[in-house]
DNA sequence: CGCCGTCTTGAGATTCCTCAATATAGGTGG
DNA sequence: CCACCTATATTGAGGAATCTCAAGACGGCG
């Protein structure tokens, strides 16, 4: 189930015909792992869905700064600005290679004249990935950087794992800087945290790709908390008011 | 074009008399400032639109920390996981007497099973939210305190702000740890920058309310690089690269 | 007119970033 | 198959931004 249209949130609920026929109607095509899917600032022509491999979704600052606003994974959509004729809003790319499905927009807006489930489903993934962005806003506000990596790796990993005999595997490189980009932190600190977490056999890595270990570890990251003394705190974030 | 129904993204692009339509099936209440419209948590039963006022929506982590997700405006659609027979993912609270429209939620579903075009609605508002998301995220990664303020401020005022004598209000109370809860920072922090440009006359408070004296001068804020020496850098952070 | 919720402000602690030098891995061409 | 080369990662030192904690001032409401 990790892959394959018969994962596609797009069809979902629709009669196996006209799923079908929806299908038919896509232009499927072959990326490559690094391969620039769309570009931020180019107008969005059409909706796209992975049927196999992963992308990224990222934006870079005036200034250069990065942040990646998403991994996409097969059966997502992404791209939907396309259906309001707007513009992309990120660049997209592929990390690892794979099948991807595109929709141009006018075509995709007439068959949702006639089948207004399909909108449900896009509605579903956008609430989906606004309810992912509130999380990840919670933490970028709350949370220090360890917590951070520790989520964003686990997420990772129920996402795109794959269960090997010594761990799971994230199967495409996710390099430090990736992380830093997805954490909001800098290149230099995530290196730090893994480090103390390869030293620990939480995790490791296997030619580019990252392998955690000990998942749970990793979780457990997330409940010890770095404050070991019970003293009480009266934080103006809000944390903890007794 | 500040409230009344005419402005409901909801009813774009439908014939008057569907819009009439649905409209007339929508439930109105009177809300009031401080008054809670629904908790996260809940099951969503209604997808929620403000006729008038406006509404904050927010999460608390367990350990008490609060997040301001969005302020809402009228026309905006809010609550809409309803749609999809989901929980409400934040509360959200009136910070100004208003109106509240409310669509049960299976109501909603089979009005656009006919009315395609509301769909296309309900993704507009959530492609612009999640735009939203992507910004905050981006700043909140890379930006200092200073910048996120005076972002938050800037986005207040030209999504809520009111043309008076002496500058542009917010009609509703902000205080200083709404402000930090919205940047990811604290009171503390908050209150000082606050306070410094409180002295220089960018702002003022006139009863709970916020006054903006010189919106340029806070936009300023921005542009002006925190860093004044031109000391070419080559941050982790990927903020310029030569 | 007093009280309670908010703000202000100080001082110190801390996390994390910045800058920079080196080490490493993995892919490549001989 | 091995040595090389380049992109990445490691690691150290220092410093800055901002959070914490805490005490007092303020101001709007009842």
């Amino acid at each position: 189930m990790r892959d394959g249209v018969e994962t596609i949130g797009l069809l979902a609920g629709l009669a196996p015909e006209i799923a079908a026929d929806l299908l038919r109607q896509a232009q499927r095509r072959t990326v490559h792992a690094d391969e620039v899917l769309f570009t931020a600032g180019q107008p969005a022509r059409s909706v796209h869905v992975l049927a196999s491999g992963a992308a990224k979704l990222m934006q870079t600052t005036p200034k250069g700064a990065r942040v990646i606003v998403k991994y996409v994974r097969p059966g997502e959509v992404f791209g939907s600005p396309a259906l309001l004729d707007r513009f992309y809003p990120v660049d997209a790319v592929a990390v690892m290679d794979g099948v991807e499905l595109q929709w141009p927009s006018e075509l995709l807006r007439t068959f949702i004249d006639r089948q207004p489930r399909v909108a449900f489903n896009v509605i579903h993934d956008l609430e989906t990935r606004l309810r992912e962005m509130e999380d990840r806003l919670r933490d970028l506000s709350n949370e220090p950087v360890e917590h951070r990596l520790a989520r964003a790796i686990l997420k990772l990993v129920d996402t795109f794992g794959r269960q090997t005999d010594d761990g799971v595997e994230i199967p495409f490189p996710v390099g430090r800087q990736d992380l830093a980009d997805l954490i909001g932190s800098t290149l230099p600190t995530v290196s730090r945290t893994l480090r103390a977490w390869e030293t620990q056999r939480q995790i490791r890595r296997s030619r580019r790709r990252l392998v955690i270990a000990d998942v749970e570890a990793v979780a457990r990251v997330l409940y010890q908390d770095t404050a070991p003394e019970p003293k009480p705190r009266r934080s103006h974030r809000r944390a903890a008011r007794r």
